[in-house]
RNA sequence: GGAGAAAUGCCGGAGCGGUCGAACGGGGCGGUCUCGAAAACCGUUGUCCGCCUUACGGUGGACCGGGGGUUCGAAUCCCCCUUUCUCCGCCA
């Protein structure tokens, strides 16, 4: 969420801002800062009177022990008013409280000057666009009738275990998608993230900290006898581990990267883009995190889409890279970017990735500050994260776009990870 | 799951209901001494929210696991929750 003495300082310019985002803030912005005058008139009343208890209770102390009972009587008389009316005001200052808490978490992020305006997926902007297209047949198969025949991925037997967006995979599908975690980790820490494996629960602070709650509750999955959210991204238990932590400025950047299963409910989704591995309930995904300062999280992120460019070049895959535009953006990203590969036998584009600069607006909910050196204050840090990436739609777009007569062909940096170069039935 | 003990500042560790934001030790930072270092000595040492100040800073309030309560006054008493440790049970 966005600070209040940002808000204050920068009120037309956030409204503005916010247009982008094709969202209109003026009345919010008015009901919090009317709120935010309240608390403080609140607070400098409260803590006058709380600061004349405070004096009067020493002195009842003093008479006491100096045996003056009758004044010590009076001034209790005293204390028990101003008990009552720091009562009053303290109540006033914590429904204020409450209010600018509701309202703060209503405002979304402030986009980046970058970031086209427009209201769907059309109006992104293409960054560029790399790799080779692949020439298929006529008679090529989607993904899902090819996982169907090498018997490698079964969504049938997904809905007798769980559910539909549950698939099995099996055999070569199944090494496939350990061989994908393998590459993709291993050069993720070698572009210098630590390997983190976190839980794959997390407790509704956590759930808060990275902005899924309290309003996106309905797509978690909720295991309510404990009242744990299971994961829909790596992002939220690696982002958390820096909640309420105050970093000192040498520690920056943190990078880290964690494969984890993804749950996500996809409420709402149904239709020719739910079909195979386009949208599942669960899926694998490598994720990288990164913690830096204000001044360097843009060069942060083009730092990440370099990276995760090159990876789907060495996978060979047809790609491109948009930015997102104010529609498309999400609630809690100041800037995104999308990779998307080409599926050549449903001949779409899919997400692959997304990578997002979440500005301070995350790092204030988590309260992630830094300290710079020299300086006493501590200042929020600027947190970053994006897919190296999710699982499903790279396998999609492989299987479809490197099918032969002969099998599927095994790009040849998963060739070590697969110990083929060809699936085969 | 059952029984008991505990939770204090960067760490260890005191703390009778009032003078405790908190003794003492260690660490960190600054300084004296030194050619330099060590040792010794002196000083300093958190976070949040207000208010005043261009700023340096000053000042009020809050914070001793979290949340309630008792009291004029709570780190200290009471209740609930969480976590950790020990013992028993169960178990990959």
């Amino acid at each position: 969420m966005l600070t209040i003495p940002f808000i204050r300082d920068n009120r037309v310019k956030v409204i503005q801002q916010l247009t982008i985002k094709n969202f209109d803030a003026a009345a919010l912005i008015d009901r919090l800062l009317e709120a935010d005058i309240i608390r403080r008139e609140n607070q400098v009343r409260t803590n006058e009177l709380q600061a004349e208890m405070n004096l009067v209770s020493k002195e009842i102390g003093q008479l006491i022990k100096n045996g003056e009972q009758e004044k010590a009587t009076m001034a209790r008389q005293r204390t028990s008013d101003l008990k009552e009316a720091i009562k009053e005001l303290s109540s006033g200052m914590q429904e204020a409280g409450d209010l600018i808490a509701d309202l703060l978490v209503q405002i979304p992020n402030v986009p980046h000057e970058l970031v086209p305006p427009g209201k769907s997926e059309a109006d992104n902007q293409l960054i560029r666009q790399g790799g080779e297209m692949p020439k298929l047949p006529a008679d090529a198969m989607p993904h899902w009738e090819i996982a169907k025949i090498y018997d490698i991925i079964d969504f049938d037997l997904g809905v007798k275990l769980t559910g539909a967006g549950f698939p099995v995979y099996k055999g070569a599908g199944a090494r496939l998608q350990r061989a994908l975690i393998s590459y993709f980790l291993d050069r993720n820490t070698q572009a210098g993230y630590t390997e983190i494996l976190p839980p794959l629960m997390v407790n509704a602070d956590s759930g808060f900290g990275t902005g899924q709650l309290p309003d996106k509750e309905g797509q978690m999955y909720h295991v309510q006898s404990d009242d744990f959210y299971l994961i829909p991204t790596a992002e939220v238990p690696v982002t958390n581990i820096y909640r309420d932590v105050i970093l000192e400025e040498p520690q920056l950047p943190i990078k880290n990267t964690a494969y984890t299963p993804c749950f996500r409910r996809e409420a709402g989704s149904y239709g020719k883009d739910v079909r195979g591995l386009n949208r599942v309930h669960q899926f694998d995904k490598v994720e990288i995190v990164q913690i830096q300062a204000p001044e360097k999280s843009y060069g942060a992120l083009e730092e990440m889409v370099t990276h995760i460019e090159s990876l789907i070049n060495e996978l060979k895959l047809p790609y491109r890279i948009v930015r997102l535009c104010g529609g498309d953006l999400s609630f809690t990203s100041a800037m995104t970017y999308d990779f998307e590969v080409f599926a050549a036998a449903q001949s779409k584009w899919l997400e692959v990735s997304s990578v997002s600069n979440f500005e301070s607006y995350q790092a204030n909910r988590l309260k992630l500050r830094y300290k710079k050196e020299g300086e006493k204050k501590p200042m929020l840090a600027h947190t970053l994260n994006g897919s190296a990436l999710a699982l499903p739609r790279i396998v999609a777009s492989l299987l479809e776009n490197n099918q032969t007569e002969k099998g599927i062909m095994v790009p040849e940096v998963l060739i070590p990870y697969m110990g083929t170069d060809m699936i085969t039935k």
